[in-house]
DNA sequence: AAACATAATCGTACGCTGTACGCCTAAAAC
DNA sequence: GTTTTAGGCGTACAGCGTACGATTATGTTT
C-alpha cells in the first residue's frame, strides 16, 4: 500500500565509501551521505538506525571482499597467504577506513566467512581445536597490524626519511633501519612479515 | 612581564585521559578537558594548537611509558618479550584510546624510544640492518594488532560466545574454535602469539 | 606606591555534526 | 476516486571545534 522504497543498505554503503574515499574520512556525516544519495538527510534514518550502522555497513563491503574462493589444493601456507593477501587487498581499495576495522571485526558478517576460510586451512594443516585457536589469532593481529602499519605509517612515507634524519646519537638504530627501510616495498614487507609468522606456526605444528 | 602560566602539556593530557578512563573516549572534547582543570574551553587553545594536540599528547604519555628499562643480559626472545609485554601493559592502562596509538606511532617520541629499544635487542641478537627493518616491522605489527584484538575483541568478551552459538553448519569451524577459545586467557593468547612470531624470526636468523 | 606592558583568561559566536519530531505526499489497494 | 500507509523531508536542538576580541592579572619599571 505504501510508497516503494528508493534505497537500500547496499547504496548507502557505496555512496559512503565513494565520499570516504573521495574526501577522507573527515568527510563522512549523514548530509554528505544523503546529498550523495541525492536524498534528504533523514530520508537516510527510514534505512538505517544512525550513523553507527553506516559505519557497520561499509566494514561489511571491505570484509565480504576479502572472502575470496582459495583452492583447497595447494599447501596450507599457500591457502593461508592468499586469504590474508585478499584481505589486504581488500582493505587496500579503502584505506580510510582502517581506524574502523578492528573496531566492527567481531559483529561483520563478512569477516565471519573470512575467518572460517581461515579456520579451514589451519584444520586441513593438522592444528587441533586448542592450536587453532592461538594460529587464528596471531595471524588474525598479523594481518590487521601489518595493513594498518602500511597505510598509517608506511615505510616508503615521509615519516622514515623524518625517522632517518634524526639524531644519530641519540637513535643510531632508528636511523640505520630508517635508512634500510626506505628500500623495502609494502609487497616485500608484508609477505615477508607473514612467512615469519607462518614459520612460527609450523614450528609450533611439527613436534605434535 | 605577563601573567605566569598555569597550565602545561602534562596536566593537559593528564585531564584528557582522566576523561577518557572514566567516560569513554567519546565523552573527550575539549570542553570536557577544560571543564576537567578548572578553566575556560577556550584557556586550553594558549597551551595547544588544538584538539588534534591534545590526542598527540595522550598518546605521547602511552608510548612513554612503555619504554621501559630492560636489562641488556638476557636472551634477545627474553628482551623482546619485555618490550612487547611493556608495550601491551602501557597500552592496557587506557584501552579507550587505542583506535588512536597506530594513527599517531610515527610521530610519538615516546614510541621513538621503544623502538630503538627493540633494534637494539635485535642487532645484539644478530639480525643484519635489512633482517632488522622486516623483524621489526613485523614485531609492531603483531604487538600492536595482538594489543587491538584484545581489547575490542577479547576472545573472553561476549562476542565470542555469539561465534559460538552461530549456526554450525554454516560455520563448522568457527563455532568449534570459539568455544574452545573462551578457555584461553588474554595473556596465554598475547604470549603464545608472539613465541610464534618469535619462533618464526630465530628461523629466519640462524641459517644465515 | 603607582603606572605600564604583556600575555593569560574567557564570553560570545559561527558553522558543523547527529538526530528527534511532525507535517506532507505519493503510490498501492479497494 | 477514495483511503491507507509508509517514505520524504523541513525544522530544530544540543553539542562539537575553534576564530575573534575584550578583559584581567601580573612582573617590571618608574
Amino acid at each position: 500500500m505504501p510508497r516503494p522504497r528508493s534505497l537500500d543498505h547496499d547504496s548507502i554503503a557505496h555512496a559512503a565509501l565513494a565520499i570516504v574515499d573521495r574526501d577522507g574520512f573527515g568527510a563522512l556525516s549523514m548530509r554528505a551521505v544523503a546529498a550523495e544519495l541525492g536524498v534528504a538527510t533523514m530520508s537516510l534514518y527510514h534505512y538505517v538506525t544512525g550513523r553507527e550502522e553506516v559505519e557497520r555497513l561499509m566494514v561489511d563491503c571491505i570484509f565480504l571482499a576479502a572472502d575470496v574462493p582459495v583452492p583447497k589444493t595447494a599447501s596450507w601456507e599457500r591457502e593461508i597467504s592468499k586469504l590474508s593477501e585478499a584481505m589486504r587487498a581488500a582493505i587496500a581499495e579503502h584505506p580510510a577506513l582502517i581506524p574502523l576495522l578492528l573496531v566492527r571485526f567481531k559483529t561483520s558478517p563478512g569477516a565471519w566467512h573470512w575467518l572460517e576460510a581461515l579456520l579451514g586451512a589451519l584444520s586441513r594443516a593438522g592444528f587441533d581445536a586448542r592450536q587453532r585457536v592461538f594460529a587464528v589469532r596471531t595471524l588474525q593481529a598479523y594481518v590487521i597490524g601489518a595493513v594498518q602499519s602500511e597505510h598509517l605509517n608506511s615505510l616508503t612515507g615521509d615519516s622514515t626519511s623524518t625517522l632517518a634524519s634524526m639524531p644519530v646519537d641519540e637513535f643510531p638504530f632508528i636511523v640505520e633501519t630508517a635508512r634500510t627501510a626506505l628500500t623495502v616495498s609494502p609487497d616485500q614487507e608484508f609477505s615477508r612479515g607473514l612467512a615469519t609468522v607462518l614459520d612460527g606456526l609450523r614450528a609450533h605444528l611439527k613436534p605434535r
